[in-house]
DNA sequence: CGCTTGCATTGAACTAGGACAAGAAATCAA
DNA sequence: TTGATTTCTTGTCCTAGTTCAATGCAAGCG
């Protein structure tokens, strides 16, 4: 049950059964049926969530209402917001959301705080997947303002390639910052060769 | 010399005199003239440098040579790519010019362990900076995506109110991911009120 | 001092992508 | 099974932003 997330907490710091365990008694195992929020916009952000099965989207919503998939999260990733919740007291205005039934393995700052007073070296893990995220979120960017919207989809594809089969295209257009329109005209362009 | 960045690395974790020395003792004081590549595409990064004074950009290069800023660094900011060249073994396509004559402390990957290890409070101060660094990051993500060219302008405005002195124009648009005749023409508009 | 080189501005022509509308297909609820 | 709701497609028109000049301006350099 525990092998998925303790392969991915591996995955950069090397950790031995014992430390494991205790980072293993520290997380709560949750079943989620799709389309339930795990986080609304202005509520603080008070877990980590593994995800073990399902797929969920991490969006922000701007003034006009106007919806941006910053994150789709998939079995092995990490899902939260990190942004200004944990650490400062300011609300977010992040959305999470499962898009399929979804178990996932929660993980709170109180847990954390715990882990790394018993067991050091985990600080070190989280630390790093922190630095992942930072490199892969600037990738993101760098496409999104370099790139055409073809492009970025076509690489889209190759990143996730099941994706498209398991959410709605208006989302995948959102996550690529293009109308759903668009994106349409796109694939009937592709398909075409 | 020591108080920016005591200061800095202070501002979520506490440290007593000792600890900030063994910090101190491990920075690399650096002075370089304005127009110099502290990383060239290609090279392996291993510094974090922390700007005492002047400004730097960083920013990525695509395929068709088009450049993308992703950073101004200015006094008491970190910059350095962590994307994928410390921790894994792939050279990165990011560059880091001074855009002025700059002062640094330069903290290597080397120096970093021996801290952890001499004093681990330090991992959790790194582990937040890189959180923050992440939030920033979205955000900016996030308003590439749903702002107009003129919005992005005044937000960077208020953002950076003193940049767009010390730094040439098209270096911001390049930012913001418009053109830098574009940019011209939105300031014009804005003058005119 | 003049010369070159880079930077900002402006205009005209062009295009990638958006907004809107309406129909077709698919999914869901009961 | 059927109606209802959501999703996807396609067409038309429209606009924010690009590209490509051309021009003026300021700065660094010999």
């Amino acid at each position: 049950m525990y092998s998925q997330i303790n392969k991915n907490i591996s995955r950069y710091v090397s950790f031995d059964q014992q430390e494991l365990e205790i980072f293993n008694s520290l997380l709560e195992f949750k079943s989620v049926p799709k389309k339930t929020m795990l986080l609304q916009g202005g509520e603080m952000c008070n877990f980590e969530a593994f995800v073990v099965k399902g797929c969920v989207r991490k969006y922000y919503i701007d003034a006009n209402g106007f919806e941006v998939i910053l994150q789709f999260a998939i079995e092995n990733a990490w899902v939260s917001d990190i942004s200004f919740s944990i650490y400062e007291d300011k609300p977010s205005r992040v959305f999470i959301e499962t898009l399929e039934d979804c178990e996932f393995f929660m993980f709170s700052p109180e847990s954390k705080e715990k882990l790394f007073s018993k067991a050091p070296q985990f600080e070190r893990a989280f630390r790093i997947l922190m630095q992942r995220s930072l490199a892969v979120t600037q990738d993101r960017l760098f496409h999104t303002i370099s790139k055409t919207a073809t492009d970025k989809y076509t690489e889209f594809l190759l990143q996730y390639p099941a994706l498209p089969q398991r959410v709605a295209q208006h989302y995948i257009a959102s996550y690529l910052g293009i109308s759903a329109e668009f994106l349409s005209k796109i694939r009937n362009k592709i398909a075409k060769y």
